[in-house]
DNA sequence: TTAATTATATATTATTTCTGTAGAGTTTAA
DNA sequence: TTAAACTCTACAGAAATAATATATAATTAA
């Protein structure tokens, strides 16, 4: 059980834009460099938070990105939720398809409540709340 | 952040003997055949429950494993972290050795939190408790 | 217009992790 | 003596993840 990359750089990328704020957009290229993520991968990941709502771009020269919301109000549950695919989790032990006791298996309760305040947690932080207090650049 | 088939095989050896405690041991054999998993890879995984104390084994012709507790006093939550490495979990979104915030970075803390609630979950349910709730055999 | 920059989609490669099997010998007890 | 667990190790295949690369279109400032 582990946390992708994606969600971290995902995380980093947002941080960054929180951190310029009010600078005008702020570029691929620029973040490719401060967090040295290729611009490539970076497009993808960005691409993600735009379609999430996270992120808003402007284009042409002197375009770039910028956060489409105030950073109070973006949290790590919700771009966590964005990245993880949560795969194999909510579901059953046994690996079955058709499931026969359906709603009535207590494992997939005990799941689906373990999950629900697992992200309720990330929820309650925004990244302008860690925007000054992680140790990266 | 998906589930590991290692913690779902091991709920499903747990379970299958508190379905049979009582019977005297329960030989690997029997399990592989009734749960479709390798007699070579059973042994593995009951080893790691063997260390965490959650299964005991007797030796010899006749032989087998039964539960060392009571099924009640088994919890998902437990198992799961038998299985479940965490790897990149609690960690920052830096990805430094040398976290020059250490205790006070906010994303370490926020983790640490969301990961402490959803095991406090996992483990307020025992195998004894979905022992008969589930789908599978 | 031109250069800069994002948008979009897809393909490909590399790396890592996870699964599961297998072997070979040891120990224990009926 | 035999059935079964114990232990340790190696390996192969599969799957997932991560990252790079390619190509083309659309947009806009200067």
């Amino acid at each position: 059980m582990k946390v992708s990359t994606k969600s971290r750089y995902g995380m980093i990328i947002l941080i960054d834009l929180a951190r310029h704020d009010g600078n005008g957009p702020v570029q691929v290229g620029e973040i490719s460099k401060r967090q040295d993520i290729s611009v490539k991968y970076l497009e993808q990941l960005i691409l993600q938070l735009k379609k999430a709502n996270l992120i808003t771009s402007i284009r042409g020269a002197k375009g770039g990105h910028v956060l489409a919301k105030d950073p109070r109000q973006i949290t790590i549950g919700h771009v966590f939720k964005i990245f993880e695919t949560n795969k194999n989790m909510g579901g059953c032990f046994c690996n079955q398809e058709d499931c026969r006791m359906a709603d009535a298996c207590r494992v997939r309760n005990v799941w689906q409540e373990a999950i629900e305040t697992f992200y309720e947690k990330l929820e309650s932080t925004s990244i302008a709340d860690i925007k000054e207090n992680i140790c990266c650049e």
